[in-house]
DNA sequence: TTAACGTATGAACAACTCTACATATATTCT
DNA sequence: AGAATATATGTAGAGTTGTTCATACGTTAA
């Protein structure tokens, strides 16, 4: 998901050298080619997506949209464990996806980055879901 | 990615056995249980965020919003090998995401789910991207 | 036909992910 | 203080993923 190593051999060929006479449309490609995102940007990118390839995330950030939940609400929720969701929070906290408000012993998560969110329920819409909650965001198809 | 193993006992809780009493706010999550998508929809969106969570196919795909392309100007175009381009449109072919055209020996694709195309796009655009491309969708923030 | 070409596929390996269980920490209650 | 609670973390193992190299397939040119 984050992959460190397997992304180690993607940027062989850099922006100069071109290695291969296969092109069809040496235009094109090259118009395409500098038009691409940095390749942090993808990475970045991927990265996020990965983050919401997983049905247990899915699941507590879709609880999530509902407003802030601790995290034994979270697995009476979802069916996850709460050790689970306590991994799952923790990778999700560590990328500034949802934020934790301490009170006592309990531990309240919430939504911090609203692009994963509206990533999120434009996924739901349009894989047919049609939940009660919304964030601000405007009516697609 | 596909997570036909680990999605094995994610389902432990089912719908109605309340095993815990471990509950903050037990009407909350009644609520937002009920909210929930369906178990089908939680895999498949993940598995369509799967889809997007590496950075070649995150390349691939950008690549493919400008138009249709053959496969070896797509490798030159992202840097990735011809094979390497290949396996992964293979695998976005099996989801339906791509769509190919074949012409004599060359092989053409192009995107073949909108909404697919759309969260790459809003993916990109929030992660500080901006293409000259676009497929038709309205301005978020 | 044979050779060259563009693409597709198979197999193997290292790296990574998710889950489960055990344990740790911090807080509250008695 | 000690016990119970809510959450956090460590670790190990099974499973999955992406890459590479080799090879196969179908098409065109000679």
């Amino acid at each position: 998901m984050t992959g460190t190593t397997h992304e180690a051999a993607e940027l062989t060929a850099g922006t100069d050298s071109e290695c291969s006479a296969r092109l069809v449309d040496a235009g094109k490609v090259a118009l395409v080619k500098s038009q691409m995102p940095r390749d942090i940007d993808v990475v970045e990118l991927a990265a996020i997506f990965g983050l919401l390839s997983d049905p247990g995330r899915v699941r507590i950030l879709t609880a999530l949209l509902s407003g802030e939940m601790c995290v034994c609400d979270v697995a009476a929720t979802t069916g996850l464990s709460e050790s689970g969701v306590s991994h799952a929070l923790r990778l999700l906290r560590a990328s500034r996806v949802v934020e934790v408000r301490r009170s006592g012993r309990m531990a309240y998560y919430s939504l911090a980055d609203s692009h994963v969110s509206i990533l999120l329920e434009l996924g739901l819409k349009h894989v047919g879901h049609t939940g009660q909650q919304r964030l601000a965001m405007a009516d697609f198809d």
